[in-house]
DNA sequence: CCCTAACAACTACACCGTAAGCCTGTCAAG
DNA sequence: CTTGACAGGCTTACGGTGTAGTTGTTAGGG
């Protein structure tokens, strides 16, 4: 053992950035269980508590994630139509949440949204404000649209794979489970075997509620 | 030390039935973050091992405990009208994720729904079938609600305690955080701090999406 | 060339879920 | 009453977690 190994040359590496950075991949590579400070140290070459330094600790890292994903979504422009502000605005963060499957578990556990989160909040509020909306019912709004973003897409990526993907493994499951007991579940499982699919569209949803607005704001 | 200790005096105690119950008056009590195998037997005057003899892991006793609060939520009658049923099914399974605030992340995590979770199912299903809507519409229309009842429970639960609690600090954060980079923003935090409040309807967004249903179903 | 501040590494602690094996209270059969 | 089997609780141990506190090493300025 007369090496002395070096094996940090390079001291001047990390940063908080870098470390989100590395956490943003890693969770997206290998799940968000793989993401512990040991695992995280080690991916940058590094101990986990040298992490420390840059970092408040894990809850501060996934407070950082969280938000480096709502970056993603674009902020609508001011001077868009109200309901296609909100789709869009509906639409890109539901796309995010897609990209990072992590990512709507653990923004449901953040008590505060990050400042990407609170930009691209302001902008969709400041449009139904403009487009007159009383306040109470941007309120409602924003929250209708927001929790069918955020419910929709948790059950999607809940889903139990993708039952088309091994028809025959469905077949028996839905013949099983559902054999005489469930008949309304049983047609539903009918459905998602045969045919070419039909898939749940996120949309269905969104454009139920964004109607209800529609005529909610042009009544009032 | 002479006495014995005959510490475990009742053998018969412990089943599948009472680890549940106890799992979940812990969760309800502590938190889910406080339901250790560890814990859960200090409560049960048990050691964390015994457990394993009367349900497979803690997967298994979250799966469990899961499936007792869906039990809450009653199975609407066969011979309601579709809008009831699915109205009520709704409120009914808001009010069990309310009564305990850990349940929708858990739900969230589990892979298959638990036997009450799909006899409650199958009985909205099939009224919904049985008033006419096609296959594919009943996947939509139950998607669409049930993204609503998850999506805005979790929200719900996630909101930075009740602002109107202590309106000092919540006008102290309006005004620091939102000072002048969010007017959107800020208009909704003054809403939140005067008048009596204007708390979010739970059943604003869900009649949206049951307004939207029916224009289907007359349509279609 | 050396000093010092920054920062990575290490050790340690208290927790977690659970595999494997041990020990004992209980009860039925002889 | 004795005996044997066994259900079921107990103990130990392993490998993981987040992180507080301490110890080294190094990079850069004087």
């Amino acid at each position: 053992m007369t090496v002395p190994a070096p094996a940090h040359r390079r001291r001047r590496k990390l940063s908080r950035e870098l470390v989100l950075a590395a956490a943003l991949r890693l969770a997206d590579d290998e799940g968000i269980d793989a993401l512990s400070m040991r695992r995280l140290g080690q991916a940058m070459g590094v101990e986990a508590m040298s992490l420390y330094k840059h970092v408040a600790g894990k809850e501060d890292i996934l407070d950082g994630i969280a938000d480096l994903v709502m970056d993603e979504v674009p902020v609508p422009a001011r001077d868009l139509p109200w309901r296609v502000a909100l789709h869009r605005s509906a639409v890109g963060t539901h796309e995010a949440l897609l990209r990072h499957p992590w990512a709507a578990s653990v923004l449901e556990s953040r008590r505060n949204p990050g400042p990407a989160r609170v930009t691209c909040l302001d902008a969709v509020v400041s449009i139904l404000l403009a487009a007159g909306f009383s306040t109470p019912d941007v309120a409602r709004a924003f929250t209708a649209v927001d929790a069918h973003v955020y419910g929709f897409t948790v059950m999607e990526l809940a889903w139990p794979f993708d039952l088309r993907d091994s028809p025959e493994e469905a077949r028996v499951m839905a013949d099983e489970v559902f054999a005489d007991a469930y008949p309304g579940l049983r047609a539903m499982a009918e459905l998602a075997l045969t045919g070419p699919g039909v898939p749940i569209e996120f949309e269905f949803g969104l454009d139920l509620i964004l109607d209800g607005l529609e005529r909610l704001h042009s009544r009032g």
